[in-house]
DNA sequence: TTATTTTAAGACTTCAATATCTTAAAGATG
DNA sequence: CATCTTTAAGATATTGAAGTCTTAAAATAA
């Protein structure tokens, strides 16, 4: 199940990669980024750009320039960076894709859907990426393993 | 948040009409689900095919042709339909997309990734397409609201 | 100033899911 | 038999996400 786009999945993992290599004050290098997550240099500038619209970075052009958090990554959860890429109704949809599904004219897999959107709604909001920076997994595509999943 | 592709979807939607049509011994008409469903006839055709392949429903050429459910509809269950339209892998895979995500090399939202997964296979396990149709909810398009979600 | 580096932004390409179109095969009907 | 209807199956087209390429703008440095 690929429940995140592309372009959130590769938000969530730049910013983690910035929190674990950002110096105080520093600005950190998009490509340097993109290289070592394997990510499309242009693709990844995009999606940073529009968290820069949205004031969770700051950036700098030139030489020296680069990109730097600019909100506290303790306040920058999972469910931020999915309404502001994915959209506001990330968690309206329904199940089998019906327009107006809700209370008034569900469609029978309504309440199950509605039950587990909530569950996973609320993991989203108590986890920002400072938590997933702590927890320490991998971020990048090298595995130990032959057979992918 | 689209977890089930189209493809899954409209199988599930045309099980339900099925259940809800059906009379003894009876095939149903492609062409009346895709009516009264508003999907695509070919597309429809296709998919029902694999489940006819699966074993799922028996179909029958000629004028007076159709499909008709040839399994007990109450050991159908959505998690079924998902492992055939989906694929097996649908509940192995990453949040963040990454390969070999497990135990072994977890990335830092494995852990939550995976409760909310069995969370939801199980869910999923506990559906099947007869519960579904005596919840008696809509599966057509038709709403009363004028914006949709 | 001139050249270089980096982010910003737009145009274009690729790819897989979805949708459509056409033909074949099986069965019914007259 | 010939004709019609329906599912089966293959080819082609469309669409949006994802990825690539090119140019502009801002800043640094010679």
């Amino acid at each position: 199940m690929q429940a995140l786009s592309k372009t959130t999945i590769y938000a969530i993992r730049a910013l983690i990669y910035m929190l674990n290599n950002q110096q105080t004050n520093q600005y950190i290098n998009i490509r340097d980024i993109s290289n070592d997550l394997d990510i499309s240099f242009h693709f990844l500038t995009k999606i940073l750009q529009s968290l820069t619209k949205q004031g969770l970075l700051s950036s700098y052009r030139g030489a020296t320039g680069g990109i730097a958090i600019s909100k506290n990554p303790q306040n920058i959860r999972l469910i931020d960076l999915i309404y502001i890429l994915e959209g506001n109704d990330f968690f309206d949809k329904c199940l089998l894709g019906l327009p107006g599904c809700g209370t008034l004219e569900p469609c029978p897999a309504h309440e199950i859907w509605s039950v587990a959107k909530d569950d996973l709604k609320m993991k989203f909001e108590n986890a920002s990426i400072l938590d997933l920076k702590n927890l320490k997994g991998r971020i990048t595509n090298e595995s130990l393993e032959l057979a992918t999943a």
